[in-house]
DNA sequence: TTTTTCTATGCAATCGTTTGCATCACAACA
DNA sequence: TGTTGTGATGCAAACGATTGCATAGAAAAA
């Protein structure tokens, strides 16, 4: 069962299919008559244009992509439906690729979409120093891109982000004034920018109160929930006592608070913890979390309205939208 | 800066675009010489095929449609991921649409693909009753198709599902075995065949004890963690007493969990808990849910793998493959 | 030398749509 | 009557790649 074409549509109504590609964009140079034969064959025979055709010539896809590191993390799935959100409206279509916390993988996603000749590409890179000069290349070539939270480091590029330092700095605040002197540090990855940035927020709470910065309580073996567990278990070998634990990530800390349950540790009692990365998760575990959240939403609307700015003004400069993070005390640090 | 085509390169090898097109094909009728030519050539002004053109002309476009009821759920995610891995491994591409538990919306989405030419379609599906006869439409029109988790109901199409009903039953016969009597059922949605299946398990399992069935026990609002949350509020109005919930799905539970705490009501003492759709968060909410863990990544796996075999014999009629959910009996239900 | 065979290549059509330009019929004008 | 203008349509090329068929040239056979 073939596609119903327009030579179809054409030979149906005995006019050249120049004309009924005309008629169908409404072009004023064709007749109300015409018009409304070609139309109403149309529907008739079924007809839907086909979409690699047309993109084929106008160099259009009407496709945008997004490339997210990991898909199953619920921040990442928020994202993309603030995304989907803004592009509904705007009738483009949305491809999503999971770079599954690899850079080959994700220079692979980023040359596919290249191929596959999408409008514009959001991205959160899986690290701060690699496939910046892929993201380069392609926004010379007159691709729009748009990162969003996990960010390059000095490029010239358009990015939605929070403010990771300050609200770093201001729960580390929290957690010390509440009394918590040893204060252990999940860093999560090397190779994420927003890791350094929570880290400096760390340490220079910890100046700000004359606590001295102990490297034995910073940890930073990956970000999942397995080596959130492995992390508290680093800990206790290396023997250095903590009575907090900041961590980078909400799945991270979802895994330390499981293993220190195991290990008879109560929260927040003996040990209280607070992480980044927040969302509604935090406040079913128990104790319930508290956490840093980032309008997940939010930035992929804002993600998506920047790259929209940028497909109508090809010519517009790399802007920097930092959104405001929720700050959400719960019961891990009563 | 356009996009090199086979042209550039056959100009700047001196050949025609038809023996570079053959050349890079490997095709036995070219020779060495020129072969290596041309690859040179390739190469060094940084030659990338068009995919649409090529799709254009094969008819085929080398990617996969997942589409998901909701994006934003921990089993989705799963289920994409495996997917991924297995056409990775066939160099396909996948693309993902989310309905947004919203027919229309999810009509759309096929819509979306069929104009797309993708090479088939992974579904499942909003409600049981509804779109059916369009995914039909589709598989008539040579659309390969696989449905899971959420499958329509009485049509010929490849599925793979879990046993909703016998597991359900069993979840069901361990909560009346640890003396729970009054259990409250968290239905979920009535447009979801699945859901339909674990009720019959439900009722059964009553039947086999000889408890009676009490429809004031069974609530049917929908599957959010808000809702979850809401299902106790009106279990509490109708003032029929419960000494077990056995949920639909985990994000369900997680909201009545949230709801029973606020209210004093003490778990598993006061109440049990179970659930259906489990990941591995049933883990580290408090306490630890007993639920049924459906197998999403290998389900994502095995659909991809049904739908290959579908690309490879179109023929073939359709399968239905039924996986092993694991039960995990934790706290909530100690 | 002529004919046949074979290898390597090019031409042109095709996929479905879009679009600049040419063309046709007909009306309006001088 | 001849010229110009106008409205409606068609032709053909283009997007980039693929492919059946034709053919040039060289080698092999007669």
């Amino acid at each position: 069962m073939r596609n119903v074409t327009i030579k179809d549509i054409a030979k149906e109504v005995k006019v050249s299919p120049s004309t009924v590609s005309r008629a169908l964009a409404d072009d004023p140079s064709i007749s109300r008559d015409t018009k409304e034969r070609v139309t109403a064959a149309a529907t008739r025979l079924g007809y839907r244009p086909n979409p690699l055709a047309r993109s084929l010539k106008s160099g259009s896809t009407r496709t945008i992509a997004v490339i997210v590191p990991r898909l199953t993390t619920p921040f990442s799935s928020h994202v993309i439906r603030g995304v989907q959100h803004v592009l509904k409206r705007h009738n483009l279509r949305l491809i999503i690729a999971d770079s599954e916390e690899n850079v080959a993988t994700e220079l692979e996603n980023l040359r596919m979409m290249e191929e596959y000749m999408v409008d514009g590409i959001l991205i959160s890179l899986c690290s701060y120093r690699q496939n910046g000069e892929e993201v380069m290349r392609l926004q010379r070539k007159g691709v729009p891109i748009v990162c969003f939270d996990r960010i390059p480091h000095g490029l010239e590029v358009s990015q939605v982000v929070v403010d990771d330092y300050h609200k770093s700095f201001f729960l580390m605040e929290s957690l010390i004034r509440s009394g918590r002197r040893n204060i252990a540090h999940l860093q999560g990855s090397d190779e994420i920018y927003n890791s350094h940035e929570r880290l400096r927020g760390y340490r220079d709470a910890l100046k700000k109160f004359g606590i001295p910065f102990n490297p034995e309580l910073v940890i930073s073996n990956g970000v999942t929930m397995e080596q959130g567990k492995e992390a508290i278990a680093m800990l206790m070998e290396r023997n250095a006592p903590f009575d907090a634990i900041f961590s980078f990530s909400e799945t991270l800390a979802f895994g330390a608070m499981h293993r220190l349950k195991k290990l008879g540790r109560r929260i927040p009692d003996d040990v209280a913890v607070a992480g980044f990365s927040g969302t509604e998760l935090s406040n079913i575990v128990y104790p319930s979390l508290t956490a840093v959240e980032p309008p997940a939403f939010e930035m992929g609307e804002k993600a998506a309205e920047l790259l929209l700015e940028k497909l109508r003004n090809p010519q517009a400069p790399a802007t920097t939208v930092t959104l405001d993070a929720k700050i959400c005390m719960r019961e891990t640090t009563l």
